[in-house]
DNA sequence: ACCTGAACACCGTTCAAGT
DNA sequence: ACCTGAACACCGTTCAAGT
């Protein structure tokens, strides 16, 4: 009767970049890493699945945007010029750590291909300034600011692989426990070191041990080797 | 005629676990992670493909194995007790950077699950003896263990992660020249601090920024903070 | 116990066609 | 320029059946 709906109900039918990136983000988060397919992405945008190649060569570029488009939501106000270049990587660790973590679905996608987009080189940019006024050359700054990405990225993959099933992730006390059960299986005869330390490894992937490493890393950056 | 060839030619017929692992691993290897599918696995082998659910109950169960083999094939000797800790230790992450990087259709797979097979185990227990000997206390060498296997395996699945077509990894030269014509396209007034270290970048794929990243976690670790 | 044929519900991508 | 229908060559997995 009125013409202002279009066709069919449902989705919102405003297909673009975007539409088609959210859709997916969307997609991942409840499905995990292998919900974001082409034909669901174009069904949950109300279209047909070959559409989506108006906007995007191919799969890759799909997830190469979603890819740049995370990186780029860290939020660089985080990094308050004024603190000490310690704090400063650490803020920017933990915000991205937090806004990673809160899309599992996705950082399987982060590790799948380089990251030399723009919203990567910006935030290596931001490492290599507060390196360098922990008083590194430019060329220890460097090598710094990459160990620095991938203890990083690889703590994110590793806490996001901990957990198989896909959607949101439990609250990090629940996956601790989870993970304290399970060590408890571990066999002391044959992996004395690993059974004593069993409850300290049930917090691996928790925010201490996320912070402990990085400081860590941190200091050895800075200390005579 | 001779009645010694059963069937067809092709593939020797014989079907076991060991079969299907090492069919999946040479396909990984020409083609790349998604190269390992339970019906190429199948046909590799010679066999229907849900003959392969006779020893594995789905593809996970395939892909654990795996990956708990590559770990397992890693050379405890190489960690010589008589050594230092940080010698032991930069062994045992260069023996095992070199075999996975040997099979870069199998690191993402490293990461899409948790790493809490016997093999691992195993390694982190050379891990804690090591950083036991270096002075740390039970606790301290737990999150040191997990810190340098979130180093070790972020990195080589960075470098992985770098080349995007499938197939074996070309020497680490090429890779880092063809990364160095790459970086040259970085805009200077954008990223200041990148272009000005674009040739070091170039190199963060290879042996010598895995060691100084390497050496400087250990140094961290060591360090009064 | 071990394997097969056939089927199911999926994939990514291409091509010709329509507006 | 943007979208569709139909098709192609794939997936993982299940089920009933054969030996």
């Amino acid at each position: 009767m009125a013409d202002t709906d279009r066709r069919k109900p449902g989705p919102r039918r405003a297909l673009s970049e975007d539409a088609i990136l959210e859709a997916a983000l969307a997609l991942l988060d409840v499905g995990g890493a292998d919900a974001a397919s082409i034909r669901r992405i174009a069904a949950a945008v109300g279209v047909a699945p070959n559409a989506v190649y108006t906007y995007f060569p191919d799969k890759g570029a799909v997830v190469r945007a979603l890819v740049e488009r995370l990186l780029g939501e860290v939020d660089h106000a985080v990094v308050d010029p004024g603190r000490p270049w310690q704090e400063r990587i650490e803020a920017l660790a933990l915000d991205l750590r937090r806004r990673l973590v809160a899309h599992p679905g996705a950082v399987p996608l982060l590790l799948s291909g380089p990251m030399d987009g723009p919203a990567a080189l910006a935030l290596g940019e931001l490492l290599l300034d507060a390196l360098a006024e922990a008083g590194l050359d430019a060329t220890a700054a460097a090598r710094a600011s990459y160990t620095l990405i991938v203890y990083v990225l690889g703590a994110i993959a590793l806490e996001v692989a901990d957990v198989p099933q896909p959607g949101p992730l439990a609250p990090e006390g629940e996956r601790i426990a989870a993970r304290r059960a399970a060590f408890a299986a571990v066999p002391a005869e044959a992996f004395p070191r690993t059974a004593a330390a069993a409850d300290v490894m049930a917090t691996y992937i928790g925010t201490e041990q996320y912070l402990w490493g990085l400081r860590r890393t941190l200091a050895g950056f800075v200390t005579p080797i």
